[in-house]
DNA sequence: TATCTAGTTTAAAATCATTCTAAAGAGCCT
DNA sequence: AGGCTCTTTAGAATGATTTTAAACTAGATA
C-alpha cells in the first residue's frame, strides 16, 4: 500500500499535481481526478469542458486550454498529433502508437509491441530524440 | 525521352493536372510549375503564397488552399503532421518519413531505409492501412 | 468560331480552435 | 491574518482555414 492509497482522492491528485510542479488548484484537481485515474482514453478540450459539465462543475475556457497544455509539459498527458482540425490528448503516456482513421475521426491504441522499429536514424548532430509517434492512417475496405 | 519531355513546361504541368484528375486552370498549373518540378521541400499555404508573389504572379489565398488540399487529395502532395499551428505539404510524395524539431519548427526528411518497422500489427477488421506515417521528435541536447 | 455549362477563382466575410488580456481570486509561506 | 505570486475568469483578440456569392474560364458542342 502505497503513500498515496491512505490519501483522499483530492489530497491523491493535488499530491501528483505538486510532484509534476504544478499548484494543485481546484480546477487542476479536477481535471486530474477526471483524467489521471488511470483509464485510457483521449481528449479534447471540448470533449473534457463536456465531462467538466457533467460532473456539476464549471472551468472556464482558457484554463481548460491551460490546464491541458500544461499537464502534457509536465508528461501527464500526451498530444497527438493526427491531424489539424483541434488538438487531442492521450491520457495515457506510456509509449505506445495509434490507428487513425480519418473518415470517423476516430483514434485508436495499437498495443505497445505490435509495432518494433528495428532500426532508427541517429539524431542530426548536436540533437537527441524525444520521442517517436508512429501513426498508422486506416480506412474501410469498401472505400 | 518520354512524351511530356517534349512539351512546353505549362503544357507538361497541364498534362500532369490531368492525369491527376484535376482541370489545368491557370492558378493550378502555375502552382503545379512551382511545387512539382521534383524539388523536395515542405510548404506552407504562407510560404507558397510567398513564392508565387516572388514569381511575379497573384493567386487568391482561398485558392492557395484549395489548391494544396486537392494536390493532395490526388496525391500530388503529402499532408506531414507534426503540430496544429498551420498545415504542412511535402512536395515528397514518396514513402519516407521525418524529424521535427519544435523548438525552431524544424522539419527534415529521413532517408527511406533508415527507419525500418519490423512488424506491424494487422489493420481492424474491415479496414486497410492506408498509410504509415513515422515522426521522431528531437531536441537540442543541451535544453 | 460563338455559345454553353459545370467547375473555378475571387475578395471578403465567416468560422472556430486557441491564446491573450486585465481584473478578480486563491494557494501558501511567514 | 497579511501579503506575494500564481491562477482563473469572461471576454476580446488572433490567425489559419473555410465559406460565400458573384465573376470567370476550360473545354465541350454546335
Amino acid at each position: 500500500m502505497t503513500q498515496t492509497d491512505r490519501m483522499t482522492p483530492t489530497a491523491h491528485f493535488a499530491e501528483k499535481l505538486r510532484l509534476a510542479g504544478l499548484r494543485p488548484t481546484r480546477q487542476r484537481v479536477a481535471i486530474a481526478a477526471l483524467l489521471l485515474d488511470g483509464r485510457h482514453r483521449h481528449v479534447t478540450a471540448d470533449s473534457l469542458t463536456e465531462e467538466i459539465t457533467t460532473a456539476g462543475l464549471h472551468v472556464s475556457g482558457g484554463t481548460v486550454y491551460n490546464t491541458l497544455n500544461q499537464f502534457t509539459e509536465a508528461g501527464l498527458l500526451r498530444r497527438v498529433m493526427v491531424h489539424n482540425d483541434y488538438s487531442l490528448f492521450d491520457t495515457n503516456t506510456d509509449h505506445h502508437h495509434h490507428f487513425y482513421e480519418a473518415e470517423n475521426d476516430q483514434l485508436v491504441d495499437i498495443p505497445h509491441d505490435d509495432v518494433i522499429l528495428a532500426q532508427l536514424p541517429a539524431a542530426p548532430d548536436g540533437h537527441e530524440i524525444k520521442a517517436v509517434d508512429v501513426v498508422i492512417y486506416i480506412q474501410s475496405k469498401n472505400s
